[in-house]
DNA sequence: AAACGAGCCGAAAAGGTTTTCTGGAACGCT
DNA sequence: AGCGTTCCAGAAAACCTTTTCGGCTCGTTT
């Protein structure tokens, strides 16, 4: 005899066993499973039962094999570490896992190099589409135009127009951002951010000047530009308060500066939000919750730009023909940290 | 003339169309490409020369369902939200990328039916293994020991001492956090942690006491329970500093915590880390570094974690039969919040 | 009674690759 | 010349599922 297999390893059953256990031939089990028309409800109920007995799983990539697409995407991310692609992956994991498609993760960890290589091996298993998900919101260069599947970028745009790009909308979060601090009747604001390498700076500050210049009003002050850190904004608040004491609202260019600025405030006295409302951007729960009062962000609604980009790709394997960049609106989630004026 | 078919989304080359295009059979296209040994030398490179030219990639798909593996794994995550998967991801993507397995990422929610859902689904792409992922270390329940492919369960051990799981030294983890602040010359400490119940809170406790009797010391009072918060930190270290005004180290269940000890303990005037050193767990650099002075933290490993998950499931594939729990060791983060006494 | 239609099932092909086996050619040896 | 050996290429099977098409049976209609 042959060595005995190891039972807890068997192959999967096939449908050819099914149909052997029902009685029937492969087609005439692979019609029952299926739902199509031409079998006998009585044939159907043996052959389900079978399928049942043996638990049986259909292939799926001989299905993929023979139908041509294999509802399978790639998800490229270029930097798993950073936390704005993490919200972004699971809208994106969401949108799909509901509908019966599986996503590969790939992480090219900033490296084009490595990014190439997961294209190609994606490609190899004929994943029917790829999305593209950035670290930052700067355009990035495309994968090129001669890819066999459809890419839809997400948070980093890609610097081709003829690609579909779906990011948040940084200007307008800036302006709605000083827009809910005008509605709190705030008026002299100064605006702390971080590297002004990164376009979503550049653009919140845009934004932001924007909404004041139509209210009547201006920064007091330049905007002041510097690094993501909590360092940052207790050094900028520091010089800030000494320039400007009478200010009454600082907007933070993310979390992580507000938490500086608010330390710096709470320390020389300032009461936040008596006297200075502070907002922040990003809305990361661990920062927001737990300074003190916990803080008004903006939140860039990340979860949607990766479930948009998901039905995006749905679209756009069945075949529409997207391109440009689309922009997702952002909201304020409104905390202890930004009150009306008394 | 049948409609002409969208050039961008040209069918993939085949090893037919290779084979045809350098004038051989799919057999010997096959072999060429593969390094076989009975092609002659001239004739592969007209194949090589030809998957060159119309830049063929072959199809994992017909290739899977052939070898009955399919170089891909699924990676089954509880919670992606939580900070602790994606480390662990990280290191099982790296590990596993290097070596041409590709990763189908599901996101279960902890929802015990979704992860039922993807574990069928996943089986129906005929993944040639399963990495589990917890996102906390208490034992969880095992996915059953029918499954025709191996798993490996990492972070959260299976609750099935048959399964194999990878875990990081909880107790080991407590221990060096004591053995670091006794270094420093500290021995008065307390212990500020979060809910108790989560075995990591526990076994860290157990570990830190452990290397205090070993000293022959013990803890200042009883461990802090509470929950993994920076309000927690601040409302447990007013209270210790109440009752125990002469502690020279707080040892504290998460970073969080620490952040609102050491804010507590500069508001009251001791300073960190000459008068009282503090520690964290789980080294989350955007606290750690961002904190005056910056906070030692032990670290989990977990990437670590993630990659041995991944090696201990590539031997799994390949017949190795491993069971039990592995605990893999945890470090110290040396930062300025602990220091020698002078 | 013959013809026809409907309903149901099975045979076979297709999808792309790898592997085994067969066979042909060239070459060396007796 | 005949034989054996080596080297190389191709034919065919296999993996598993879905779909098309042909054919069988049975019931209905003229």
């Amino acid at each position: 005899m042959a060595q005995a297999t190891d039972p807890s390893r068997s192959q999967p059953t096939t449908l050819t066993d099914v149909a052997r256990l029902a009685g029937v031939s492969v087609a005439t089990a692979s019609k029952a499973l299926n739902g199509r028309s031409q079998v006998r409800a009585e044939t159907r109920q043996r052959v389900v039962d079978a399928a049942e007995r043996l638990s049986f799983r259909p292939n799926l990539l001989a299905r993929g094999l023979l139908a041509g697409r294999t509802g399978t995407v790639g998800l490229l991310t270029s930097d798993l570490e950073g936390r704005f692609s993490i919200p972004i992956l699971m809208g994106a994991e969401d949108a799909f896992g509901a509908g019966e498609v599986a996503v590969f993760l790939c992480d090219a960890r900033g490296d084009a190099i490595r990014e190439q290589h997961h294209v190609r091996a994606l490609l190899g298993r004929r994943v029917d589409g790829l999305i593209v998900v950035g670290s930052r919101t700067d355009p990035r260069p495309s994968l090129g135009r001669e890819l066999p599947v459809p890419v839809v970028y997400a948070y980093a745009p890609s610097e081709d127009p003829a690609d579909l790009s779906i990011v948040p909308d940084s200007v307008g979060a800036g302006r709605i951002a000083v827009e809910h601090l005008l509605a709190c009747g705030r008026s002299r604001i100064a605006h702390i951010t971080g590297d002004p390498r990164y376009l979503a700076a550049q653009e919140r500050a845009l934004g932001a000047r924007s909404a004041l210049a139509d209210a009547g009003l201006a920064l007091v002050g330049e905007p002041r530009f510097g690094v993501w850190s909590e360092g940052w904004g207790r050094a900028a608040a520091a010089m800030l308060l000494d320039q400007h004491p009478d200010i009454d609202a600082v907007l933070c260019g993310s979390d992580q500066i507000a938490r500086g600025v608010m330390d710096v405030l709470r320390e020389r006295g300032h009461r936040v939000p008596e006297d200075v409302a502070v907002m922040g951007f990003d809305n990361w729960k661990i920062l927001t919750s737990a300074s003190r009062p916990p803080l008004t962000s903006v939140d860039m609604n990340l979860e949607q730009v990766g479930r948009a980009a998901a039905h995006a790709l749905f679209s756009a394997i069945a075949g529409a023909q997207h391109s440009g960049v689309e922009t997702l609106p952002c909201r304020v989630a409104i905390r202890g940290s930004t009150a009306p004026l008394a």
